[in-house]
RNA sequence: GGCUCGGUAGUUCAGUUGGUUAGAACGCCAGCCUGUCACGCUGGAGGUCGUGGGUUCGAGCCCCAUCCGAGUCGCCA
């Protein structure tokens, strides 16, 4: 039973029209989805947001029945007889005889695209009439996904003993992460507003007041491009941190709720909990990525040893990784399209070897001794039918090619596992990076982490070596989310700014809240920031971010239904001290 | 900003080696039809082939430039 109000409108939803209605007369409101005009009969599929009911028509109304009007109709229902069932609609064994009609909203453009197939429309075309496109079924029903999945955060968090607590929407500009949103100050003349990119710096000082558990279905905005699985300006996360936590303890709130999540909204089955943790090194070692794809069972294998006397020049002195695959006969255009794109992610070439009953073939094995053949197929366990492809150059393009060349033969060679959720943590990131452009050490992820080891590591070890507290976790390819245990200690803090070559007076201004705030005693806490709007992608399964958000932006960030970004008056540039040039 | 793909009717698309008046399906309009449910049948309207330039006797198709969209790299607590 559908919770409407009966009113003059309607008493009934249409998908709650059934055969124990039967002879009742029924008043049911919506938008005409179909017409079948039969001349002296006709039919109407009135659908509104709850579902579809046929109305029975033997004499027109005086306005016209156009699809996507908007009407109240009123009428017996009626059993169908068997022959006139509809098994596809939910509510086929009725049908309403029509007795009184009223229209409600003339529809009276002819709406560009056919609702029922919205989904397939240029997205261009969709965006602007995003009203229409959301009337789509299918459409309503990943909304409606994605308020359930919310709600169940929810409640798993609540009983969980969390605590949501909103954060301010109009912040200060922070140095880190991604380009801010801008909001000029009227009454602070020359001074800005920011939008939180997240609300990282309100939920630590949470921990300190000792909010003990805070979550928050977050939104969070970013000035950066768009992706298929990032939408531009704004998107919402299901932020949360705990105090006296640790590491585990933030694995085990997101293995209870997670799991609980998709399976609950999922397609798919969860492969297993505890999730499978993998160290950032060897993530990127074995996939060449620090978001794996655990459904995929091909790996890579460093070939450095194999190779490090190779008489091949292009392999001198580089870092050499290859992906042995299951090939058997893969058409000669495969191999082609694996090498164009090795080559546009920056790869010199795709070098690939294949073992046949004859042995090992293919352009590299003139290079190669009988010992490095008899080594490649040892560290590699090829089998007849397998292909290894080897790309060598700097360890960072070896790892983004093959990672990429790994997605691509998952693909075409179908071993990608269906019907599945893998979720693996990528631990034990490292806690600074040698800064290429700036030729110094800088912090690898956020300042915000806790080196593993603490001061005396930072004291003691050579920078490049320190891992932190630092983690993602990944399902199926998708990085929902960093997180780490914070660092809490200022006299930590200081040091490893000093290292990445920052003194207290950056710390003191560019953080000055939490700086300040964990002057007065500020518990350990830790927390993590899964992404909503990906993980609703993932349970309904949509290739787009933008199937699960009701009103997103194009790839510009516009909103070409609103119009956004949009002019203003003089005035009110006047007003916040702004002049364009 | 780079790279890739795309832009032809309201929508989704086809369009051969450059060659007569640019097609189809759905939608729309008009008419017919009392059991359809993607109703059916008959007829009709609808196009600056993204834009600008060039080559050519002739351009939707070839060349140059440019705009727009998507994907991706860069970017991304």
């Amino acid at each position: 039973m559908d919770k409407i109000t009966k009113n003059i409108y309607r008493n009934h939803s249409c998908n709650d029209v059934t055969l124990s209605d039967e002879g009742q007369t029924v008043r049911v409101a919506g938008w005409v989805d179909t017409v079948r005009d039969h001349g002296g009969i006709t039919f109407v599929d009135l659908r509104d947001h709850y579902g579809k009911v046929q109305l029975v028509f033997h004499s027109l109304p005086e306005f016209k029945l156009a699809k996507e009007t908007v009407i109240s109709a009123e009428g017996k229902v009626m059993a169908r007889t068997k022959e006139n069932i509809n098994p596809n609609l939910a509510t086929g064994t009725v049908e309403i005889f029509v007795e009184n009609v009223q229209l409600l909203g003339e529809c009276k453009l002819t709406p560009p695209f056919d609702i029922s197939d919205s989904m397939n429309v240029n997205e261009e075309v969709r965006l602007k009439y995003r009203y229409l496109d959301l009337r789509n079924p299918a459409m309503q029903q990943n909304i409606l996904k994605r308020i359930a999945v919310i709600a169940d955060i929810r409640k798993y968090m609540s009983e969980l003993g969390f605590n949501e607590i909103t954060t301010p929407i109009l912040t200060v500009s922070s140095p880190e992460g991604a380009r801010d949103y801008l909001v000029p100050s009227r009454v602070n003349q020359g001074k800005f507003y920011a939008l939180p990119q997240a609300p990282q710096q309100f939920k630590q000082i949470l921990m300190v007041s000792g909010f003990d558990k805070y979550f928050q279905i977050a939104p969070c905005f970013r000035d950066e491009d768009a992706r298929a699985d990032r939408c531009p300006g704004e998107f919402y996360q299901f932020d949360m941190e705990m105090s006296f936590a640790t590491q585990e303890d933030v694995f085990a709130v997101m293995e209870d709720v997670l799991p609980k999540i998709f399976e609950k909204h999922g397609k798919y089955k969860v492969d297993k909990v505890p999730f499978t943790r993998i160290a950032y090194r060897d993530a990127m070692d074995r996939f060449g990525t620090d978001k794996p794809d655990l459904r995929n069972p091909l790996e890579i294998t460093k070939l450095n040893d194999v190779f490090a006397n190779t008489t091949f020049n292009a392999f001198k002195g580089k870092t050499v990784h290859g992906i042995c695959a299951p090939v058997k006969d893969l058409p000669r255009r495969q191999y082609d399209e694996l090498t164009n794109t090795a080559l546009e992610l920056g790869a010199k070439g795709l070098a690939y070897v294949k073992l046949t009953e004859e042995g090992l073939t293919g352009p590299l094995v003139k290079f190669m001794s009988e010992e490095e053949i008899k080594n490649l197929l040892a560290k590699t366990n090829a089998t007849v039918g397998d292909a290894i492809f080897i790309v060598a150059d700097e360890y960072k393009v070896v790892c983004k090619v093959l990672s990429t060349i790994r997605m691509m033969l998952g693909e075409k060679l179908g071993l990608i596992e269906k019907n599945i959720y893998k979720f693996c943590w990528i631990v034990d990131f490292p806690m600074f990076e040698y800064n290429e452009e700036e030729g110094k050490v800088d912090f690898s992820h956020n300042p915000f982490s806790m080196p593993q080891g603490g001061l005396e590591a930072l004291e003691t070890k050579d920078p490049l070596e320190i891992l932190a507290y630092q983690y993602d976790i990944v399902v199926n390819g998708v990085e929902l989310s960093s997180g780490a245990v914070r660092n809490h200690d200022v006299n930590i803090m200081k040091k490893a700014f000093e290292i990445a070559g920052y003194d207290e007076e950056v710390l003191k201004s560019k953080f000055s809240a939490l700086y300040n705030a964990f002057q007065y005693g500020a518990p350990p806490h830790a927390g993590i920031a899964p992404g909503v709007d990906r993980m609703v992608m993932l349970l309904v399964d949509s290739p787009s971010i933008r199937e699960v958000v009701a009103f997103p932006m194009n790839k510009k960030a516009q909103d070409v239904m609103m119009g956004a970004p949009g002019t203003v008056t003089e005035q009110q540039l006047r007003e916040c001290h702004i002049k364009l040039r």
